[in-house]
DNA sequence: ATAAAAAAAGACCGATCGGTCTAAAATATA
DNA sequence: TATATTTTAGACCGATCGGTCTTTTTTTAT
């Protein structure tokens, strides 16, 4: 890794959780030049653009809660259990204020009128989202362990907008009692598979 | 209505939409004074800021969401036909991409890390939002309509939390799809109350 | 119609925006 | 250690930001 790798991940690093936070229009490179302790030639140097930066932010952040999923995930069995340790990453990982919250939703609602670039890696990301989602219920399925008569990707659905919805309800209203009512009430349902 | 008075109303409902589109950070004074046709004067005359223009951009935004969720309403007589009608307004008229799609959404994901004045308003708007939602329910169960078994206000948060999210996912994908999916999962579980 | 009051125009302000460029510093090669 | 290359600092750029203020225009009251 030369340096100039090193830094410009250092840099995505450093500037993801201000942009998740403060969003793209909200972001100001000088921002980024405090937070990383750089120059405006240190950041211009390693990144065309303010876009570039905000585009590979969004990468960065979403592959680390999709890697913090698949950790999680991995660690569990049986795809009951599999589920509900998604459920409870997105609970105590993303509804919390001190990361910024979900990145699909906060890039998402930002992009969708104003930058079709972002908006299109977003729904791509909401799309994997929904699909591990239910290839977890599709592996219960095969595994004998839920009713076949399931429908995954009707369940998926109705799982990635409550959590998403909640993450929202959660974090505006500063209170963690939507996201854990909602959980509760899909775990509820997934016992009931 | 006073001359002043009438032009501030213009700026408002002018400014909304862009507001709601393009965010607050993302909108500038230039873009308002290029909707409402006004120069600088204009609109400093009748707004103390950017900031105000703003939030009252956001209380006129809401308002008109929830009097024409009140109108549709009003024009039913059970609970059940209330609570249908409230779901066709929310995919027929939030979903789609022409106004900027939801206030709450939009000034809530961009306000909860950095304008707690606004954020207050949509934590206000929200409960409000959810509390249409159980009153609906309760109107029923009082009416006999529904079992009294029903936990409204476990129904209400559930049924936003998922036309919130189903609004998201449906814009920045670019399909009505899970919003329309969203809203038959809803009706179907009113009509099991 | 005229005078008084209210509202809007637009020049102007300092600050900050995203971005460029050259010179200095740090690093890699030899 | 000397040299070639890469990387960073930071002065600088024009444009635009939110906001002010004086002047002009429009409205209201007489």
């Amino acid at each position: 890794m030369t340096k100039s790798e090193k830094t410009r991940q250092f840099i995505i690093e450093q500037s993801a959780t201000i942009i998740n936070r403060k969003g793209v229009a909200g972001t100001s490179i000088s921002d980024l030049m405090e937070a990383t302790k750089l120059a405006k030639g240190g950041i211009y140097g390693n990144f065309e653009s303010k876009e570039e930066i905000c585009v590979e932010a969004f990468d960065y952040l979403t592959g680390k809660v999709s890697s913090g999923l698949n950790n999680v995930i991995s660690q569990q069995t049986t795809a009951r259990e599999k589920l509900f340790a998604l459920l409870d990453f997105y609970r105590d990982r993303l509804a919390t204020s001190d990361t910024g919250g979900c990145p699909l939703l906060n890039f998402g609602t930002e992009a969708d009128d104003t930058n079709p670039d972002l908006k299109q890696r977003v729904a791509k990301a909401i799309k994997a989202s929904q699909q591990r989602m239910a290839r977890l219920v599709e592996e219960g399925q095969a595994h004998g362990e839920f009713n076949k008569n399931i429908d995954a990707g009707l369940f998926a659905v109705k799982m990635f907008t409550m959590i998403e919805g909640a993450i929202f309800t959660s974090r505006v209203t500063n209170n963690r009692a939507p996201m854990k009512t909602i959980v509760d009430v899909l775990k509820k349902e997934i016992e009931s598979f």
